[in-house]
RNA sequence: GGAGGAGUUCCCGAGUGGCCAAAGGGGGCAGACUGUAAAUCUGUUGUCAGUGACUUCGGUGGUUCGAAUCCACCCUCCUCCA
């Protein structure tokens, strides 16, 4: 299912193979929590940026439209028009963004809707069962997301907690993908790591949860109030008690530099809303860093926004007439923005690929990791 | 010609004797954003300078220890009556 094909040092080249195709790894997943990329971008957007995995949320569509729809309509591939691979989240980040709106138990967790402030109850076997509705092509296990920083005691109860609940994930998912209804039967569920910055409780639950000998894992709460070298310090942990015949998949990271950095310590999947909200907000990646198109400056400049880049923003548009779209706040600068750097990121994870296979990551990782987070 | 009303910092607009360089919006300038409660949020926006000083509320003159605020005249605009 997954397979190495190239590595320099912990770095690795591969491909996975998913019931929607292949991925080619490392590879950025591009989110589209509600089934759609905000900054309104549809499947075929998705196809032009160079999207490889599309990422919805099983919360945000079990409230909204409700999975069973999704499910009656043929399922999220069908219903979003979007052919390739999908991965679903679990909800577990909103244990942690939602917090002041929920409870946990051993049970499971209690939302109250941010819609319309409805009490929402949802079991790990809730969660795996409305992924199996959604019929995405990768499940994660419903953990909990801890803040950082973290008591130590708490987030010892939580992962805990998380790996009794990864147990009965994995039970409801076997379940599930063998009914003879099931919209994917080919559909794969990963593990989460949890333990906040502690490394003795990360490492000693990827111990636990690799002995589940699931199809793929992931390290999840990071990038939540940790320095970017705790962050890369929890990877490395990790990394060690990682089954290394399966994908490995660093939640919400991150910045280019954090992906470059994570990919050096043996990271796969990666996935993040800042492209995304970034370009929104007209904060334009490029190959000499990050560009506020917003700024005066661009006022009348004839450039596109990277001279480098390929991407449809860049070959037809000026910065100048992009930054006249954000300050008018027009809809189609939002859309230019997100596309521009959703294509940004996919090419820097093709860059990356072809680095790891040409040898090249090293001085592709000294090339990049000085100037790609720089504010120009 | 007569009767009322109004002129405030880039714009709109509060403020009717000291707590006013002047609320609040808008606009401008900048910043933040990491498994998306984000088309969101924050800072800043008279000048020069570390506290402080200086200029500013249509204009001119006055009253007062002190005026955007009170008085007189003038200018401009709006409404109504002739």
């Amino acid at each position: 299912m997954f397979n190495v094909q190239a590595r320099e040092g912990r770095a690795r080249r591969g491909e996975f193979i998913t019931a929607h195709g292949p991925v080619q790894t490392p590879v950025f997943m591009n989110v589209g929590t509600q089934a759609a990329i905000k900054g309104a971008l549809d499947a075929g957007d998705l196809k032009t940026v160079g999207c490889q995995v599309e990422l919805s949320n099983t919360y945000h569509l079990h409230i909204r439209p409700g999975d069973e729809i999704v499910r009656a309509m043929g399922g999220l591939h069908k219903f979003m028009a979007w052919d390739g691979p999908i991965l679903t989240d679990s909800g577990g980040f909103q244990i942690f963004s939602l917090a002041g709106l929920r409870k946990i138990s051993e049970d499971g967790v209690t939302f109250s809707s941010h819609v319309d402030g409805r009490r929402i109850f949802m079991s790990p076997e809730d969660c795996v069962r409305i992924q199996a509705n959604l019929g995405s092509d990768i499940a994660m296990a419903f953990d909990e997301c801890v803040k950082i920083p973290a008591a130590y005691e708490y987030a010892e109860k939580s992962c805990d907690r998380t790996y009794r609940w990864l147990v009965r994930c994995r039970d409801e998912w076997q379940r599930q993908i063998s009914l003879p209804d099931a919209i994917n039967p080919g559909q794969l569920l990963f593990g989460i790591n949890q333990g906040a910055t502690f490394k003795d409780l990360r490492t000693r639950h990827m111990d636990q949860i690799a002995g589940l000998d699931l199809p793929g894992y992931a390290i999840g709460g990071l990038a939540v109030g940790e320095t970017k070298e705790e962050m890369y310090d929890v990877i490395e942990a990790v990394e060690e008690h990682m089954p290394p015949d399966k994908p490995r998949y660093l939640m919400g990271v991150g910045t280019p530099v954090n992906i470059i950095e994570a990919v050096s310590r043996g990271v796969d999947f990666f996935d993040c809303v800042m492209p995304a909200r970034n370009g929104r907000h007209g904060h334009l990646y490029t190959w000499s860093g990050i560009r506020n198109i917003n700024n005066e400056k661009y006022k009348s400049d004839p450039e596109p926004i990277d001279p480098e880049c390929d991407c449809p923003v860049c070959r037809t548009f000026s910065r100048s007439y992009l930054r006249h779209l954000f300050r008018a706040e027009e809809m189609l600068a939002m859309r230019l923005g997100v596309v521009h750097n959703l294509f940004f990121y996919n090419k820097l994870m093709a860059l990356i690929r072809s680095a790891i296979e040409n040898g090249d990551f090293q001085s592709f990782k000294q090339q990049f990791t000085s100037i790609l987070d720089q504010r120009i």
